[in-house]
DNA sequence: CATTATTTTTAGATAAGGCTAAAAATTAAG
DNA sequence: CTTAATTTTTAGCCTTATCTAAAAATAATG
């Protein structure tokens, strides 16, 4: 149906959209994508021809909502591989980006509905972020860090800002894991520490926790 | 590594040289691939430069140990998939070639490392076609017809050779599948009909049958 | 508001992979 | 063993997706 360029325009544009409103700019979809922007206009002409987006010259690119559909489809199908690579073949949630980049271009309607049934369904990838369902209707969610969360609120781990060795260990022996309930009973105004609870433990834990970890209240 | 086309034509080739020894021609291959004779022309002298292969005008082509070795890679890798989508996202086995022929280009070493475990290191496909092992070597396997089988010889089923709906449903209810072992009890010189035992059970089958049957001696 | 600076587009080139038509080798036939 | 048929190769062109260099539009600045 598109080429892998093609659907790596649309993607890109997509994740472009949802980071600030309006239309996307020639650079920043060259930049986004490693390529120079000589060629992003190009190909921007050959999806607006193809109804996939709106292009205005000099201003920039929207994509339709068939160009969003195709957008999400191929998120969905890069998320859903993500799981199956970190749950079935248990890889580490960060190593499988890359395999994901390539499998989300494999065309089977129908694989992608078993591969979503073998996985139950899930609703979110590796990283925490939401698979948009068949449709490419992305589930709205409010995802925000820790640190942003009140006094009695709580949020559900959906992934971490900051992803070194070190941090990742840290969550581990605090066992916060993706999918971790999380409440936070004491917020300090000084220094933004805080006391949350996890499972049947309560502890502290300083800012800077709270800033590279997001959380997904309901 | 090798891009997309090159892995296609080399894989062509490996199977080409399968089915005759000797030089594979422009012809044999522009066929199996379904593209033209020139350009085929022009892909062996890539591969050739490449040392995937040696050429020599006019006469054919014949893969050096390290084209066979990335050809037998592409295979173990679309045979390993194929049996995914059967044994685990429970798709026919005559659904699954197309898929396959896509996920056969997938890059990562450590994916199919993975892949292989997590299927428990098959042996086989779901066609019955013996995977290369890691190393590109393929497990020496007398494939045969159920017709050239002597009596009281053995085999396991591998496969078939006609796939109609009534034959599979026939197999099906004689309780024959890939992995199920036969055994010759008794041949007919006249008709080439056949008494086999299938488990427990004892039955006659026409030649029609044991000439559509392929079965794997050890 | 006139002049830089930046962004974006156009024009022309390149590489991969494929095609058609015509030329050259090889093989087959009389 | 010479001609006809077939196979293979060459030459030239096309498409996709990319690049560089230069031109044009827009934005920023004094």
């Amino acid at each position: 149906m598109f080429t892998l360029a093609e659907e790596n325009y649309l993607k890109a544009i997509f994740h472009l959209e949802h980071e600030k409103a309006g239309e996307v700019s020639t650079n920043a979809i060259a930049e986004s994508i490693e390529t120079k922007p000589s060629s992003v206009t190009d190909m921007v002409q050959k999806l607006a021809e193809k109804k996939l987006l709106v292009y205005r010259r000099y201003k920039g690119a929207q994509l339709t909502d068939m160009g969003r559909k195709v957008a999400a489809g191929v998120i969905r199908k890069h998320r859903l591989w993500e799981v199956f690579l970190v749950e079935k073949l248990k890889f580490h949630w960060d190593e499988v980006h890359e395999i994901a980049e390539q499998l989300e271009h494999i065309q089977s309607e129908e694989l992608i509905t078993r591969l979503d049934q073998f996985l139950g369904s899930p609703d979110f990838d590796p990283h925490g972020d939401p698979i948009p369902d068949k449709h490419g209707v992305l589930k709205r969610t409010e995802k925000k860090l820790l640190s942003e969360i009140n006094k009695n609120e709580s949020g559900v781990c959906v992934g971490v800002k900051e992803s070194s060795v070190e941090f990742l260990q840290y969550l581990d022996k605090k066992k916060i894991s993706i999918g971790t309930k999380i409440k936070v009973l004491g917020k300090e105004f000084f220094d933004g520490s805080m006391v949350i609870q996890v499972g049947r433990e309560q502890f502290f834990i300083s800012n800077k926790i709270a800033e590279n970890l997001f959380v997904q209240t309901l």
